[in-house]
DNA sequence: TATTTTTTTTAGATTTGGCTAAATTATAAT
DNA sequence: ATTATAATTTAGCCAAATCTAAAAAAAATA
């Protein structure tokens, strides 16, 4: 079966809102994919008859094992051209979502394979999300957030938790990224900031909301 | 100025139908694109309002130079994207053509930019055919035919005239390839066939219509 | 030159993926 | 338990890119 961008699209946008909301919602569908909520009942109903989904009228939504299967391919596409563009290109990080969403359509899986085999069968892209083998099996990603540490605590950044460019752009700034070390030197509780250390570099000061987006392996 | 993939392929095929015939006809398009002639017509009409080309009811079409240069730039695409799956994804050369034919509508510049960088500045792609810089400057392919040549003459392979599977599986089979040494032993002039050697390999045959879809530069 | 054939265009329909406005159903609040 | 609000669906419309059938123009032939 082949599918088109727009109908991809969805597979991957119901899968994410999945990950912490088994059922999903016309309304969250298309705020995810800024479009209108009628837009979102017609294209449910030609994805159902297309047997990717469970869908009742009213009552949200749910991708069936065929839906999954699509869907993890959809992100191993994509996180495999992430981690080319920055790996070979050398993209920065937050520049690399938007031109992987273009290429992640391309349908040829001889091309992903081949891709996959040049880059070395990478584990995670470059935000540090796991990418998952071609049959769909993935690491489960281990979310640590920064902001559940406590003061002394040693941890290596592991991931991200949006692909935003503010935030990437950010991280960058601040010279964090995936595999730097990390100390945790003092919380603030007046507004839950954190004051951490990076070996050769100066303190930072990570506000509350910034900390929950850095996921973390503790030392 | 953005454009769907139904109009960069139309540009496309436009300008390889000018390369032999400065004035397209509605027929020789529908039968390039595989549409019919009244679509042909209706993507005309779009195509002039935005200005990419010089279209009179009934008189065919012609790319003016914001065409030619929205061409140029897609067959830059292709041939890098066919360069890249051949040289660092070892494809096939007669596999890649399709899937270029993908990858060329994914419309970042900056990707195209680092991709030509990260390749080393390629100036043919696998068939031969040379690649557009930036601004859209091209070597003129020197097109001379095997069949052209007298016996005796040496010469090294440089470009196929067609893309067909065909034709390039053919070529494999018989270990021609992009700058493959070869000498013209014998011409029939029964069936215009030719007799090549290549060394280290048997003398081998080739029909008529398979010597003049193979191009050289003499040695 | 008149007629036939071929090519091209026009007219009207279809599919995909979107929209707005109105109607319906579910949920929350009184 | 009713009513009000919020979420969702239905109905009808639009644009892009295609199609078929019919009309019109150009080219070829008698």
């Amino acid at each position: 079966m082949n599918f088109s961008i727009a109908e991809e699209n969805y597979i991957k946008a119901i899968w994410r809102l999945q990950q912490t909301d088994s059922n999903v919602t016309t309304n969250e569908l298309s705020a995810e994919l800024q479009t209108k909520p009628a837009s979102v009942t017609d294209m449910l109903k030609r994805l159902k008859e297309k047997k990717l989904l469970h869908y009742e009228p009213y009552y949200g939504v749910k991708l069936n094992a065929e839906g999954k299967k699509l869907a993890l391919n959809i992100v191993r596409r994509h996180r495999l051209w992430e981690f080319f563009l920055v790996e070979k290109l050398k993209f920065e990080w937050d520049a690399v979502h938007a031109i992987a969403e273009e290429l992640e359509h391309v349908s040829s899986n001889e091309l992903i394979e081949r891709l996959d085999h040049f880059l070395g069968h990478p584990k995670a892209d470059p935000h540090g999300d796991p990418i998952p083998d071609s049959s769909g099996r993935m690491e489960a990603a281990n979310h640590i957030s920064l902001h559940q540490l406590k003061e002394q605590q040693q941890a290596i950044v592991t991931g991200v938790g949006d692909q935003s460019s503010g935030l990437l752009e950010m991280l960058r700034q601040k010279k964090i990224g995936i595999g730097t070390k990390l100390e945790i030197k003092q919380r603030f509780l007046f507004d839950s900031s954190l004051e951490i250390k990076i070996r050769n570099q100066p303190l930072i000061t990570l506000s509350e909301q910034l900390a929950k987006n850095i996921f973390v392996n503790l030392i």
